[in-house]
Parts: structure tokens; sequence; C-alpha cells
DNA sequence: ATGAAAGCGCTAACAA
DNA sequence: TTGTTAGCGCTTTCAT
């Protein structure tokens, strides 16, 4: 019945042992130090005391907290729950617990929240990251960071490789005979957003289809209702999307207008609320490509085709990484994780057709 | 340039200052204390070195964290992202930082997770938790405990009101002629489902609705799936879902089955894969209701008619409440928010059609 | 209004 | 193998 009020301290567990509290220290951080007989009756007390070492303390004298920060622009995005979700069960079976913190996709927001989680956490992880290299180099310097989704000499980062899922997803839209098509681009600072123009950008070049820049948008649902009407009046057949969240917009909006998704022509039935006719190669409707595979573009109807990435090897390479880089005993995480698992691929569904 | 490797002590500031450390103290937490321009130089002398309390010293004199912990079941359900949203915005401005952690749905997790956060935490705003009262109580005995849809006479508790919602729903349901209806039920141990099968309950009972249960169902996209088959042989015309997951997951599921939603009557064109004929009222098809309005049940085609819940009222009031709780200083939280703020409501789209 | 000193709970030299 | 001692950086009596 060690129904005591207060916590136990480690002097507690000391008398009741009949030992020193350096003995206690030693029974439970280094065992090897320490009498087997006397470590068994000291963690007997410790444990009938209920005793828990004080973290505060702890950290005061370690100088580590044990905690370590994740970063992420926006919780609500369904392409960051995986993310979370995979850095949150890694740490589950570790010592360290974990902050997260959402910026709303707001540059200032993140370099506050940086900068607040410095001082409680023993690393950082900064998921797609928007803040300057200077930011960046500031924050690095006063705690251990790891990067996912962007490049820096500063910091080890982790990549998805978006290279295979866009070259497949240009390849499948050319051999379903789209030669001008549209790319709806995201935050303009977002490393994600230059290597999905770029890559695409490559292999439609490699193809002679025609690239036409639109955006950015917000990288949202709602941004995606704005693009819809742009991508109508830009004159493609097929538009790539900055991710599924901007994708699964236009493809609503565009249902609403009555457009046709994919281009199935429909007989005698022009597109409403669009007035110009003669423009060639449109009323046929229109494909999409989204990039993440969230949940819900497999819910849509129809569904929607988009290149996966492997947010769960992502995720768990980036808190491998960290952990290795806070405890050296920790299983160490290989620099890079095998290319394959970070690549991205097309996942072909409902939303693209023929021209 | 005070460009030192290692961070400035209270000593430091207090040795450019010419002051004790004492003094740097007060003028930093009590500045009535302190003579003005002593304050003035002691503070202009810390901003110069950058100085930054050292957390873990703070937190081992005053015995508190400044931390406060959230306990979600499913970080990827969309319900819980506005809350986390409203929860991490509400302490953003305040001098707390917050743990969030994942409990996959799981109690046993859960209850690993509130105690490993317990130690790091001044409190813990659980989100519909599902452990069992004396594990609340347990955790309750150890740190200050707000509860987010759970009643308990251990802590206070911040709950929605599902009455109006429920209400609005099955009125709408019956005026279009519906007369037997299913519940597809949630985690049987949950306070929300509990309340929603409740005031259907009552609501239907008051309407001469008859309201078959079914399930329970993992809350999820993929429970909706199985929901949807035994929906097909319970001979309904209407059912109401847990929550918006489950309420889309059989959308889904019957679209591809063909079964029509809402129940506009397809002449000639039976139900496939649902051989058995003469079961009366069901190739007409099937009326679904939601509960959460997360974005995606207006994303899709039909749009879901479901009942939106106020989350960021909910997440508010619960950060506000734990707030005043832990810093008597903070703008008081009244004890709870209006009723009306935090009721749900009927919202009809498109998945609700006459008989 | 300010300084000196004690101590929060723990770990790690150093001694024994 | 164990105990003694000295801090980690801060706040807070208690003096002055």
């Amino acid at each position: 019945m060690s129904t005591d009020s207060t916590r136990a301290s480690i002097r507690a567990v000391a008398s009741l042992a009949g030992v020193s509290p350096s003995t206690v220290s030693r029974a439970l951080n280094s065992p090897e130090l320490v009498n087997a007989e006397t470590r068994r009756r000291v963690l007997e007390c410790a444990e009938r005391l209920g005793y828990q070492p004080n973290r505060a303390a702890q950290s005061l004298v370690l100088g580590r907290t044990r905690n370590v920060g994740l970063i992420v622009p926006d919780i609500a995005n369904p392409f960051f729950a995986p993310f979370i979700k995979g850095v949150e069960a890694y740490f589950r079976d570790t010592e360290f617990a974990v902050f997260l913190a959402d910026t709303d996709e707001d540059t200032a927001t993140e370099v506050r929240l940086a900068e607040a989680m410095v001082e409680r956490v023993d690393g950082l992880i900064l998921c797609a990251p928007r803040m300057s290299g200077t930011r960046l180099r500031a924050v690095a310097s006063k705690t251990t960071v790891v990067l996912a989704n962007r490049t820096s000499r500063t910091a080890p980062s982790i990549l998805q490789d978006f290279q295979p899922g866009m070259d497949q997803a240009v390849a499948h839209v050319h051999a379903l005979g789209h030669r001008r098509c549209a790319y709806l681009s995201g935050p303009a600072n977002s490393w994600s957003n230059r290597q999905r123009r770029k890559f695409l950008g490559a292999a439609c070049a490699e193809r002679g289809i025609e690239l036409v820049d639109l955006g950015p948008y917000e990288p949202r649902f709602a941004g995606g209702f704005r693009a819809a009407d742009e991508v109508l009046a830009a004159d493609v057949t097929a538009v790539f999307a900055y991710n599924d969240l901007v994708a699964l917009g236009v493809l609503s909006r565009l249902t609403a207008r009555g457009v046709p998704v994919p281009g199935k022509p429909v007989p005698g039935k022009p597109v409403p609320g669009k007035p110009e006719p003669g423009v060639p190669g449109e009323s046929g409707g229109l494909s999409i490509v989204g990039v993440d595979d969230v949940p819900m573009a497999s819910m849509t109807n129809p569904p929607l085709t988009t290149v996966a990435i492997p947010v769960a090897a992502l995720s768990r390479a980036a808190a491998a990484t960290m952990h290795s880089m806070l405890d050296p005993g920790a299983p160490k995480a290989p620099p890079l994780p095998p290319a394959a698992e970070l690549a991205t691929r097309l996942l072909i569904r409902g939303t693209t057709g023929p021209v």
C-alpha cells in the first residue's frame, strides 16, 4: 500500500532499500555497475514505491530532454496524417516523446514554432519546411535537425523520389493520346512542388507534350475549385495537379459544371457555362492526375488516378535517422534507406482516359 | 556579436548587468519587485545575450512543465484533425506547448500513452477516451485531466450535444417516408456511439420508425464496406452511420454494387450480387446519413447528408478549460460554453431522398 | 530594492 | 561495489 500522495523520490527508494541514492541511480541506469543482488532489491523497492525518476531533474543534469519535435505544414491535410503517425509510432517504443506542431502552411508560424520547440526538445523533424535556408541554419545550430522533403546542406534530409511516379504519369497520359496538358502548381517555395514540376517538365519534353503552367494554388480542395475554371480556359486535355486535394477539387468543380472526367465525349452534350465553342479537344472532357494517394482519392467517383508516395517509409526513415543521431545506442539508421523504398509510382484509376 | 557556442545562463546575464542572478530572475518573472531602471538594464543584457531560461531548471524548481498532453484515438480520422488544430492553435499563444499522441483506436495503447505523458505534462486533454473509469481515475490522480466527449465524475468534460442533430436527422428521414432504418454502430465503449444511438432511438420511437441495430463496425471507411453488405440484407430503406467515414464506405460499396443512393428507383435495373428478389422496398436503393461533416463528405458524388459537429467550439472549450485549470491567471473559461455552441445540426445534401 | 544561500531531484566524479 | 560530494540552472526565502 504505497498510496503516498506525493511522488517517491530517489532518496525514498534509497532509504527503503538501505542504499545510497547513487546506487539507486546506477541500478536503474548502469546495471552492470552494481551488485546483482543489490540491484534486485533496489528495483523491487522502486517498483513498490511506484518510483518514476523526475524528468526535469534528469534533463537538468543530463542536458537532454528526451523529447523530439515534429513540425508539419497542415495536420488536416491527409498526406501528413500517415507521416505523423509513422513518426509517433516509431518513437512510441523509445524513451522519446514527440511534440507536434502545425504551421497552417504559414512560414512565419513555422519559424516561430521551430524556435519555441528548440527549447523543449533534443531534435526537430521538419516535414516539408518552407523557411529560408538562413533560418534553417539558425535552427539547426541550436538543435539536431532532420528534414523530410526539403534539401539542405545544413541537415540530413529524407527525400522521396518523384522521378519514377511523374515519369509513369506522363507516359500514361501520352499513351492515351494527350498532347497538351496543364500543371497546377502548389506552394512556390516548396521543394515538393519544384520536384513535381521538374520531372513532369522533363518527361513531357521528352515525349513532345506541351505543358502549360497554372497557379500557384493553395494546396487544398478549395484551391482545386479555382484551378478548375482556369483549366477549362487553358485548352488542355489533361491536368497534373500539385496534389490529390487540388485534383479532387478540380474533379468536383468540373463535375458540377458538367465537364466529363475523364474525357469520354458525350455526344451532343456541350459544356454548360463555357460558351465559347470551337475550342478544340475540350468538350470531350478532361483527364486528371493527382499526387499523394490520400485515402479519399480512391473513394471518389470516378476514383482518382494518382502518383502514390510511400509516406510510411519516409516517416520511418526520418524518425530512425533522428533517433540514431540522438542516441548512439539506437539501431543505427542507414544513411539513406534504399532508394526503391522512397520511390513514387503511378496508380491508374478512373480519372484518366483517352482524348 | 554574442555568437557564443554555449547558451547563456542566468549568471551570464547577471554579471553582464552587474546584478545578482536573483535580480535577473525577478526582472523576468516579477517585474514589480525590481527597480525600473535596473530592470531595463537586465532585460537589455538578456536580450543581448539571447538569454533563454533553461526549462528543465525551471521545471525542477517550479514543479511544473508548462506542457500539456493531447491524446486522440486516430489522427488520420478527419474528425480529429480540426480538434487537434483547435487545441494547438489555442496553446500557440500561451506559455504551453502540446504533446500529441494517437492511440490507433486501441485502449491499451491509450492507457500506456496516458501513463507516459503524465510524466512530462501539467495536464492531459483526453479526446473521446475509451479507457475504463478506474484507469481514468488513476490518470486523473496524477495530473490535471480534461475530457472531451466522455462523461465522468472524475474530471471536467466538454460534450457535444447530439440531441438536436440526431433529432433533425430522424425527422428528415421520416418526412421522406422511411419507416424502417438501420443504425451502423461504432466502438461499443465510446460515449459518442452511445449518445448517437440513444437520441436516434428516442427520435425513431417517437415517430414510429423501426430502428435495426447493425455492427459494431470499425469507425473507418473500411468498416462501411462491411456494413454495406449487411445493410442490404437487413431490408431497410435508410441507414444512420456511426460517422461519415462509415457512411462514405457504405456509399462507395453500394455504388460499386449498383445500388442507387438515395433511392431513386432505377426501372428494370435490379441490384446485382443480391439475387434474392421479392425483398420489399429495397431495389429502390438506400438513403444514407453520416455524422461529423468531415471535409470529404461534401466532395463525394452524391455529397453526403450528415450531422455536423461544431468541433472547433469543442476543442477551444477543452483547451480553455485546461488552461484555466493550470494557470489561475488565464482568461477563465466558462464552466461550460453556451450549449448552442456545442449543438450538432443536420446538413441535408445528396444521399437522402424519398423512399 | 537587492544579494546570499538553500535546495528542487538527479547524475557523475571521486574516494573508499 | 558502494557512499560522499558537488553541481546542473533556476527560484525563492531570508537578510540586509
